[in-house]
RNA sequence: GGGCCAUUAGCUCAGUUGGUUAGAGCGCAUGCUUGAUAAGCAUGAGGUCCAUGGUUCGAAUCCAUGAUGGCCCA
């Protein structure tokens, strides 16, 4: 060949041509989908379509977010998990009907809205604060489901949403209440609740934090008076000397002691008489060591024994106000610290108020709602009881009554959102009983006919509702539902007529939501409104009763939104599926298990699935506090929702906690690319494809149809993953398949035949519409995650090769009911067969020329791939395609797309040797050339190519 | 302190009912390609499978205890 002679060939190929950017600048084009998406209405679109064709019903059931905030890196996984739920069974055909919502009563948006409008609660008009309230809530919807669009998890009914504040959904609540109230699970008494002395709330344990906190600690004499010592010395079998005798009690809480009545005893523990000084004190023998310590002499002798049980029913004096502190004995007294003896207030404590009402001892609660000591506490009244705890203090060691003071640290409740330590206090509160007509029993029996994801969620769950006290319902603030009860002016007595709190929904259903709060009405109207003909108290008879003005805890609202959404707007119930992170557990899944059996003797659930906690790279806890706090906001504006999507999919989000940090997006990152590519050579081999020319699959090139065998298998496969829910399965599923068989075997193997073929050659055109299907398959299996980045690529795809689907979400997953395993068996020796040629040293691919034998069972189709064979390998030329000898003794080769064997089947190989023609200069293959005078550098394919091409003007 | 969960290569994860030298992708190193080119392909290095003890012919896998981290609760 002549060098000058030499021409350029190159645009004569057909090579890759293609809008679609390698840079996918994602920050900045995904704005434009979104409004392109919503415009459009690609979703409704796609849902009528679905239920036209008469697709299932498909519910996803919307846990409300909070209303209060901008949104964290655990609201966008929550969000993109549920989008992906609901396109993955979009995409499959049903009717995936999903109405978002917001929770947007309750303590934090009222504490927001104070602090934003600088309103003091105690002076603010209820009804002005309601309305300032439901501005802020209002205000964050808006905010909230702006970030949600951006996020690409806009499919569903975002213009059209449930709220907690809409008149439709507090009639909801007030109604559920009437039914409740109606079934005897409602009642009003008094209980030992988590109080904040700040926002004047009982609170429930939801809304409690635990915190560090210095208490003080101190060790207090609770002295026997002369007959009390005798008494006790008695039980010990021990001669009164008329030494001075007391209890022993240790507290980190001197305020409670105004209040107490009592001191427990662990029943079968030993409790001693110890000699310190010129004093006897008793306490367990087991702390004497610590508890010996605190005193001033410092050493005390053991005068007699006893059990903790023998000691009940004596007494001994308080240390300051005028009566007597029972001994009592408990089974939750524990022996590791204090004195084991325990200080007792009924009036103050959980435990204490249980042994409170054991013992019928009178609880005594000498504290006001914003934590002054009332009359009651005698000396200390007008006070706020964390000031008085070191007055306590002094005046105990002014009567001698205290032994030792230190302070203490100890993990401490506080309220959940001012911060502040809680107290607790008994008071007048509402419940549901979690122990009437068995409801315990039944909603524990009702989580076993849920189906869990993880598993032990059913184990988490069951261990939640049966360990689970009274659920405390009212709430002691103006931004909430009332709770419709009545009060009688005669005897004090509490109702909530069911009747009455029937007729304050019905009122409220008639307002529209532009009207405002309709629970405003039960501030604004008259109880006459609402209150039922001949009203009367059942306990007294009286006629006469005023309004009560409690608000229901919020997780009761967010409690009943299975009958607020799904019952009121007449969708599936119980819904297929509820997605929350495993807080809900305790919180969402658990409120509304319990309104639900309550009240319709079901679970509102087929399947409850939950995801792990976002963590930072190292798997500790993000904290704004601790600078490792990622905003949702800004890591969509850095890195675009899609790359976002991308991560929540690369990790099992399911199982165990969530990592997120900038090394693991980088990676994430990698992944996207390699993704993104493999896309864009797809479109850039599918530019000059037209309908017309499209191959129907039975005609294609033998090759080209076991590619399609293998697509079918893959998107099998991932379809299968989606259908289980399983993102990460389908996102290593995709990676495998766009790597190993699209990249780096099927691509590569149809570049000779795409580039250097006439354009509109059969075989070209063959292998055009396999990689036209694979476009379309890959496409659709991406777009449950990548959406943005699949709804790009169908975007760029030529407008014919489109047709009717106008979004990729118009795509339908492929319905494969079975793959073809003699298929996958042949496609997967190819491969390995092409990995042998691919890894030979020194020379490579077309240099050589190739020689196969293979297992007789594979042979008819390897000789049916006849040129395709030639191209899976990328060589020149075959030489030969041999059976080779039956060796029964060896595995069979692999029979399934998911575990294709990773060595060659012995009985395969591939014989490869130096090429022996030149190198074509257009299509690169050695073969003879210079049959064509004019085209010297050519081989006759190459050269009849262009002269065909140079022939057309 | 209690319940539940997690712990396999630098990172994210596979490892079915315990069974030969523990796998993949990304990253890294080296080479090829320059007609997917701010791309593509190949090869390679890299692991006391959290620790200790136990069951077993044999344990990443089963059991016990502990460590670290997380959620929930007290």
């Amino acid at each position: 060949m002549s060098e000058t002679t030499a021409r350029d060939y190159r645009s004569t190929l057909n090579l890759p041509k293609t809008e679609f950017p390698m840079r996918a600048e994602l920050p900045k084009r995904e704005p434009a989908r979104v409004a392109w998406w919503a415009e459009h209405g690609t979703y409704f679109r796609r849902l009528a379509a679905n239920r036209a064709a008469g697709g299932a019903p498909f519910v996803l059931h919307d846990g409300p977010p909070y209303a209060n905030n901008d949104l964290h890196m655990g609201t966008f996984l929550n969000r993109v998990l549920k989008d992906a739920l609901v396109k993955i069974h979009l995409l499959d055909g049903e009717y995936a009907d999903f109405v978002p919502g917001w929770d947007m009563h309750g303590l934090p948006i009222e504490r927001e809205t104070l602090a934003h409008f600088k309103l003091d609660f105690r002076a603010a008009d209820p009804i002005e604060l309601r309305r300032a309230c439901r501005e802020r809530a209002l205000h964050w919807l808006d905010r909230q489901r702006e970030q949600m669009l951006r996020m690409g998890t806009g499919f569903g009914r975002f213009d059209d949403p449930y709220m907690t504040i809409a008149p439709a959904f507090e009639a909801t609540i007030v109604e559920t209440l009437a039914d409740l109230a109606e079934d005897d699970y409602l009642y009003k008494g008094l209980r030992s609740t988590l109080w904040c002395i700040y926002d004047e709330t009982a609170l429930a344990e939801a809304e409690i934090e635990y915190k560090d906190h210095t208490s003080p600690s101190i060790y207090v004499r609770f002295r026997a008076d002369d007959a009390q010592r005798a008494a006790l010395l008695e039980r010990f079998g021990l001669d009164d000397d008329g030494t001075p005798l007391s209890v022993a009690i240790w507290t980190t809480t001197p305020w409670t002691l105004p209040a107490n009545v009592a001191i427990a005893f662990k029943p079968e523990a030993t409790y001693g008489v110890y000699r310190a000084g010129d004093e006897d004190v008793i306490f367990a023998r087991d702390l004497a060591a610590p508890v010996i310590a605190q005193f001033a002499v410092g050493r005390a002798s053991l005068r007699g024994e006893i059990e903790g049980s023998a000691l009940e029913g004596l007494a001994v004096r308080h240390p300051f106000l005028d009566r007597d502190s029972v001994l009592v004995t408990a089974e939750y007294v524990e022996l590791e610290t204090g004195t084991g003896a325990v200080h007792t207030a009924p009036g103050h404590g959980e435990d204490d108020f249980e042994t409170g009402v054991r013992y019928g001892l009178p609880i005594i609660n000498p504290v006001d709602g914003a934590g002054t000591f009332t009359a009651e506490a005698g000396p200390y009244a007008g006070l706020q009881i964390f000031a008085a705890n070191p007055r306590i203090v002094d005046d105990l060691r002014a009567s001698g009554a205290l032994i030792a003071a230190e302070s203490y640290d100890h993990s401490y409740p506080h309220c959940w959102r001012c911060k502040n330590p809680v107290v607790f206090r008994a008071t007048a509160q509402w419940f549901i009983g979690m122990d009437r007509k068995q409801l315990r029993e039944r909603a524990e029996a009702a989580v076993h006919d849920v189906t869990w994801h993880p598993a032990w969620g059913e184990t988490r769950m069951s261990q939640m509702v049966g360990n689970h006290p009274e659920w405390c319902v009212s709430r002691q603030r103006v931004w909430g539902t009332p709770i419709p009860a009545v009060v009688c002016t005669a005897c004090n007595e509490s109702v909530l007529e069911p009747q009455l709190a029937r007729n304050f929904a019905q009122a409220m259903r008639a307002r529209s939501f532009d009207e405002g709060n309709a629970s405003d009405l039960w501030w604004t109207e008259p109880l006459d409104a609402f209150a039922p003909p001949g009203l009367t108290c059942a306990k007294c008879g009286g006629t006469a009763f005023d309004k009560e003005h409690n608000i229901v805890d919020i997780w009761f609202e967010s409690g009943v939104t299975w009958r607020a959404v799904l019952v009121e707007r007449g969708m599936k119930f119980p819904a297929d599926a509820y997605l929350e992170g495993g807080d809900q557990y305790r919180g969402w899944f658990r409120s509304n298990l319990i309104t639900s059996v309550a009240t319709r003797g079901v679970a509102p659930y087929e399947q409850v699935i939950s995801y792990g906690w976002v963590v930072d790279q190292h798997g500790h806890a993000m904290h704004k506090s601790a600078g490792n706090y990622i905003a949702a906001e800004e890591a969509i504006g850095k890195y675009g929702a899609d790359l976002l999507r991308l991560w929540a999919a690369s990790t099992d989000v399911f199982v165990g906690d969530v990592r997120l940090g900038a090394q693991l997006l980088d990676n994430v990152s990698n992944v996207y690319r390699n993704l993104r590519n493999r896309l864009r050579f797809l479109l850039g081999l599918l530019n000059d494809l037209t309908p017309a020319t499209i191959v129907p699959r039975e005609r294609m090139e033998p090759l080209d149809r076991l590619a399609l065998d293998a697509v079918d298998a893959f998107a099998y496969e991932v379809v299968g993953h989606y259908r289980a829910f399983d993102l990460h399965a389908a996102y290593l599923a995709i990676q495998r398949f766009a790597e190993e068989d699209l990249s780096a075997f099927y691509g590569d193997a149809l570049k000779d035949r795409l580039y250097s073929s006439a354009p509109n050659a059969a075989r070209r055109r063959s292998a055009q519409s396999a990689l036209l299907e694979t476009f379309r398959t890959l496409g659709v299996l991406l777009a449950p995650i990548l959406s943005f980045t699949a709804e790009e690529a169908w975007q760029a795809l030529p407008e014919s090769l489109r047709g009717a689907d106008e979004s990729v979400f118009d795509l339908a997953f492929p319905r494969v009911d079975a793959v073809d395993d003699d298929a996958l068996a042949a496609w997967a020796l190819l491969k390995q067969l092409r990995a042998q040629v691919a890894a030979s040293e020194g020379i490579r691919d077309f240099q050589l020329d190739a020689a196969v034998e293979v297992p007789a069972e594979f042979y008819p189709r390897f000789l049916a791939l006849s040129d395709g064979l030639r191209e899976a390998l990328v060589v020149s030329s075959l030489r030969g395609l041999t059976i080779a000898p039956a060796n029964d003794g060896e595995p069979p080769a692999p029979t399934s797309f998911r575990e294709p064997s990773s060595s060659p089947s012995p009985r395969a190989r591939v014989e490869l040797f130096p090429a022996t023609g030149e190198k074509c200069q257009r299509c690169w293959k050695y073969l003879p050339l210079g049959t064509d005078p004019e085209h010297p550098t050519l081989c006759a394919p190459c050269a009849q190519i262009v002269r065909e091409l140079e022939s057309i003007p």
